[in-house]
RNA sequence: GUGGUUGUAGCUCAGUUGGUUAGAGCGCCGGAUUGUGGUUCCGGAGGUCGCCGGUUCGAGACCGGUCUUCCACCCCA
């Protein structure tokens, strides 16, 4: 045991099962971006640190995963930085890349380098995993793979109408029963403003958060202990207790936030997404929900986040509206809002529900006896009309006892053998056995083909 | 990063207050059955008890460290 291989912490390997579940995962998620004009592009696994540091917070800088430079990186240190032991101070010096964290940040350098040879509004899609030095859990690795969606170069709240959209079209196809949850950064920002409290908003979302847990009380307590103003808690109480539909709670927010030009227009936003999928088939429940403050540090607009309504996972979906994320990187007024489907979630919620349609998991659909040299020659004649027909088959390699060559079909679950001996050989057919019925019958290579499409 | 939890055969797990040669089920391999699988019966292989160190006459069991697993917090997909 002991001296057995492992891999890393927080990492796994899939098998050929494993990856086929995966694969009707990514397929679905492909196929939906495509539906929706979008598309894909790639970037390296390692970005220059330069470009990762800074971006996520400095919790975030922490989780990044460093490269050491290569060569004798040490020896160029200087002697001063290493005998202080500051961790961070050395890292500068000797690892000048990192493992990408995200492809939010990846894709706004893409677009700032590309800038000339894109068109605006461009929409793409990234399906590429991404590395985290997080301490791992349940729905929670270090390499995991995101399948992000994003429209750069356009204010249109139709772009957030689409992204739910696509949530819609992505969960339905895959059978998940989800909700939306849906906030805005402006919504935010006004409440901040109204009871005079701009840096806390963070704070406050927290506490609201845990109404339904600890009790109005609590949350107020949790309030004061944050250093909030009697008088700001006092205006904060008609949004803590915000409640109803989401027509009902916009129609509180206008009241308590009409001192607020930005949270009015958080509001109208919300308000017109809101109107404009209504008109639309989007069945998927779609909730206002304040509590959510996802990726505060760079969102400006639309909150998104969708969470699994029979699995107990945190969110598989998250994303948002950011006005100026090519800014950090020197290209203003360029707005994106996006989303991103984390596929390793997703792979967890369809595995303890079972909802892989069997036909996605399909991997040989015929497969030939192996009898003898002569008989095998036969036989692989036979899988060219079989395999141009587009059937999935291949032979036994080995001219094995035929128990050990049944046992394999079933262990590929192979749905159907075909054995071609010298009988079956001089009348020009194959004997065709359905494993599953375990009925079997003389038939030519093209009445085969008909049978097992 | 903080607190807790887990580790024995390929898998799921037993293993008495520390005591001879560490067990079961499933799986695997072979045979009964030389062109017919899933069932049944018979036989077999497979373990430095996560790793390193300590206590002890003696450690799978106790102690320390370390790695790993899972969980809560934080944060997030």
């Amino acid at each position: 045991m002991a001296q057995k291989p492992a891999i890393p912490k927080g990492t796994r390997d899939f098998s050929p099962i494993e990856m086929a579940k995966r694969n009707f995962i990514f397929d679905t998620i492909k196929s939906v971006f495509l539906k929706y004009g979008y598309q894909p592009i790639e970037t390296p696994a390692m970005e220059n640190l330069s470009t990762l540091m800074g971006k996520y917070g400095e919790e975030g800088d922490k989780l990044l995963f460093k490269i050491l430079n290569s060569g004798d990186f040490l020896s160029k240190v200087n002697d001063q930085v290493l005998t202080e032991k500051n961790s961070i101070k050395t890292t500068t010096q000797i690892s000048e890349k990192g493992l990408r964290y995200d492809l939010t940040v990846p894709f706004a350098r893409f677009v700032v380098q590309h800038q000339n040879d894109i068109t605006f509004p461009f929409k793409r899609y990234q399906i590429q995993p991404v590395w985290r030095a997080d301490r791992p859990q349940k729905g929670r690795y270090r390499e995991f793979y995101q399948c992000d969606v994003d429209v750069v170069g356009s204010d249109s709240l139709m772009n957030e109408v689409e992204l739910i959209q696509i949530v819609d079209d992505v969960y339905k196809s895959l059978n998940i029963n989800v909700v939306v949850k849906l906030n805005n950064r402006k919504i935010l920002t006004g409440i901040a403003e109204i009871i005079g409290e701009a840096d806390k908003i963070v704070d406050i979302t927290v506490a609201i958060d845990k109404l339904d847990k600890i009790g109005l009380d609590k949350v107020n307590e949790e309030l004061r202990q944050k250093n909030l103003s009697e008088n700001a808690i006092e205006k904060l109480q008609p949004i803590i207790k915000l409640e109803g539909t989401n027509a009902e709670k916009i129609h509180t927010l206008k009241t308590v936030l009409a001192q607020s030009e930005t949270g009015l227009k958080g509001v109208d936003e919300v308000e017109k997404v809101f109107e404009y999928l209504s008109t639309l088939d989007v069945t998927t429940e779609v909730e206002l929900d304040l509590t959510l403050a996802r990726g505060l540090n760079y969102y400006t607009g639309a909150i998104f986040e969708v969470k699994a309504l029979d699995v107990q996972i945190g969110s598989i979906t998250g994303g948002g509206r950011y006005d100026d994320l090519t800014g950090i990187f020197g290209l203003k007024d360029v707005s994106g809002v996006g989303i991103s489907f984390g596929a390793d979630r997703i792979y967890d919620v369809m595995n303890t529900l079972d909802l892989y349609p069997k036909e996605s998991i399909v991997s040989t659909q015929l497969l030939f006896i192996n009898f003898g040299e002569k008989e095998a020659l036969y036989s692989l004649k036979s899988l060219q009309k079989v395999r141009a027909a587009g059937i999935k088959a291949e032979l036994y390699p080995d001219a094995a006892k035929m128990k050990k060559q049944m046992n394999y079909a079933n262990k590929k679950e192979i749905s159907f053998v075909a054995m071609a001996g010298e009988d079956e050989i001089n009348a020009g057919k194959i004997t065709l056995k359905n494993m599953t019925t375990g009925d079997q019958q003389l038939v030519t290579i093209e009445e085969a083909i008909e049978i097992i499409k």
